[in-house]
RNA sequence: GGCCCCGUCGUCUAGCCAGGUCUAGGACACGACCCUUUCAAGGUCGCGACACGGGUUCAAAUCCCGUCGGGGUCACCA
């Protein structure tokens, strides 16, 4: 039996952190077992802007390279792969678990439902919804005046209903517990628990992987499965991702909270940000899950290889920024010069910096900038952050730089002299540079701290960076020398929020 | 509230199922030092956990019970 998986995303655009690893855990699975990873949209509610949502998740899924052998626009012969075009199945599947008596007719209204909570809720007991017996005479009532009714399923009652559960494992549940739950509303919509089991008996899937927030919906899902007589499929579900330092949940109310905090919780946040997909994908996966328990960076094909649902943890996992970023930093020192430039590229263009594609010049010089980044560059924004002006003649200097490095009596003296030395120096290259302005600075009897910081504020505009002199090199002798001139009139006039 | 799931360093986790090898291992973060013109990187060292209480046992992070804490579910939401 060859193993097939899905994850079944609900069409809103927006991946969520959680959710992406829950998908990956499923790809996952299926992979390392050869089989095939379904992707199936769940867009029972009516919303609007499903096909843009949909590109939006699809972009995501690719971005990750994440793949699906079955879905939306790969198709399959499942289909259709969107649960609003899939009405005829469970209407088919309803009719059957009529025709056996699992379910019947309810023609209660919204008004007896919410008396009978309300009494239940007063009562302090769990309000459980159960069959009304109507006589035949109004039965026929009903149906002659048209009043509409919703299809229940009729829950066994005495029941005790078991789950060997892939990550959680035996769990009992009673089915006194779960009352009669509707699986069709009067307008023949299907809800999501008999939806989803439709589906999954359907296309065939044999391991349903999701959220925890799921295994009490479980038990009546196993009724739906016996009552179609269908195989029951290996259930594995998978703990909730908290809040980063601590076990609370994440709330969807609390996502502005998060985003000021710095939190990003959406996968294309990342994207965004210039992440590698392969970071992004490794620390998914290690969400949860560890191979032995030293083991932090794992390729793709690693992943493929080394994952099993016995080792995911049964216990939630808090988002872990930190640890994210470090995965990333491992991995964009690892990535060829070409990858580099190519992401940084996109990066520049999109602030106007550079003009893709690449002229030889450029690209040579953002090689340069790359090397002399080294290893300072973790996600491929931050050549923006970190080097914009390698790029721009537009000179941007830092305050607190200025006030720390250039506010110091000689110093505009000293720049004088400096700008001198370059214009002196031949050639204009590394070695040339490092040991003129050791010369410098033995001559002048100063500290090489007190000659190389200022020198890099003047020229760069920025506190920190890389090397001194691959900045100089980069940049090259005039633009250096323009620079410093700038600095120094800068200072005169007091700039730079300065006095 | 009933039912169900979960509880090892701040965080991700190993160990738990098959009790001793655990004075609890690794990683991120954090701190100190080294290197160093800045910031990273790198190196060395350090800080730091079995939620709590009982029980079983020669022996418990591991098994059992209870308490506390977190989460889910009890919808004509997904």
């Amino acid at each position: 039996m060859t193993v097939r998986t899905r994850f079944a995303p609900s069409p809103t655009g927006y991946l969520h952190i959680g959710g992406v690893r829950t998908a990956l855990f499923n790809w996952l699975l299926a992979r390392h077992y050869g089989g095939q990873f379904v992707l199936r949209i769940d867009d029972t509610d009516q919303q609007r802007h499903v096909e843009q949502a949909v590109a939006r998740i699809v972009e995501g899924f690719r971005w990750l390279g994440i793949d699906w052998d079955e879905g939306p626009e790969v198709g399959g012969a499942a289909g259709p792969y969107f649960q609003s075009q899939r009405t005829e199945h469970y209407r088919a599947a309803a009719e059957r678990l009529m025709a056996s008596g699992h379910v019947y007719r309810d023609y209660s209204t919204e008004a007896e439902r919410a008396a009978d909570r309300a009494a239940a809720e007063k009562a302090k007991r769990a309000y459980r919804f159960r069959r009304i017996e109507y006589t035949e005479e109004q039965l026929r009532q009903f149906e002659s005046e048209g009043r509409p009714y919703a299809l229940r399923f009729a829950v066994p009652p005495g029941r005790t209903l078991r789950l060997d559960d892939a990550i959680k494992g035996t769990v009992e549940f009673a089915t006194d517990e779960i009352g009669d739950f509707v699986i069709l509303r009067p307008d023949g919509s299907p809800l999501y628990n008999f939806a989803s089991v439709v589906d999954d008996v359907t296309m065939g899937i044999t391991h349903v992987i999701r959220a925890e927030e799921h295994l009490s919906n479980t038990f009546p899902q196993l009724l739906i499965f016996e009552a179609l007589g269908a195989r029951l499929p290996v259930f594995a579900h998978v703990p909730y991702v908290a809040e980063p330092g601590s076990k609370a949940k994440m709330s969807k109310r609390k996502m502005e909270e998060y985003a000021k905090a710095g939190i990003l919780l959406y996968l294309h946040d990342y994207i965004e940000r210039g992440y590698l997909p392969e970071a992004v994908l490794n620390y998914l996966a290690r969400l949860g899950w560890s191979y032995d328990g030293t083991q932090e960076i794992f390729t793709r094909e690693e992943l493929i290889e080394k994952f099993t649902l016995e080792r995911v943890n049964s216990s939630p996992a808090s988002h872990d920024q930190d640890k994210l970023f470090w995965i990333e930093g491992e991995w964009m020192r690892a990535q060829p010069m070409d990858r580099k430039v190519a992401g940084c590229a996109e990066f520049l263009a999109r602030e106007g910096l550079v003009r893709l594609p690449l002229d030889p010049a450029t690209r040579s010089r953002l090689e340069a900038v790359i090397t002399a980044l080294g290893d300072r560059l973790k996600t491929f924004s931050d050549v923006v952050k970190l080097g914009r002006y390698f790029f721009t003649e537009t000179l941007t200097h830092d305050p607190d730089a200025v006030r720390k490095r250039l506010r110091k009596d000689g110093v505009v003296e000293m720049l004088r002299e400096l700008d001198d030395l370059l214009a002196r120096t031949e050639p204009f290259d590394l070695a040339t540079l490092e040991a003129a302005v050791h010369a410098y600075a033995e001559q002048t009897g100063r500290k090489m701290g007190d000659v190389v910081n200022p020198l890099r504020v003047a020229t760069t505009g920025q506190a920190v960076g890389p090397g001194l002199y691959d900045c100089l090199v980069i940049l090259g002798r005039e633009s250096c020398r323009r620079r410093i001139g700038e600095t120094i009139a800068m200072l005169e006039r007091g700039g730079a929020t300065g006095t």
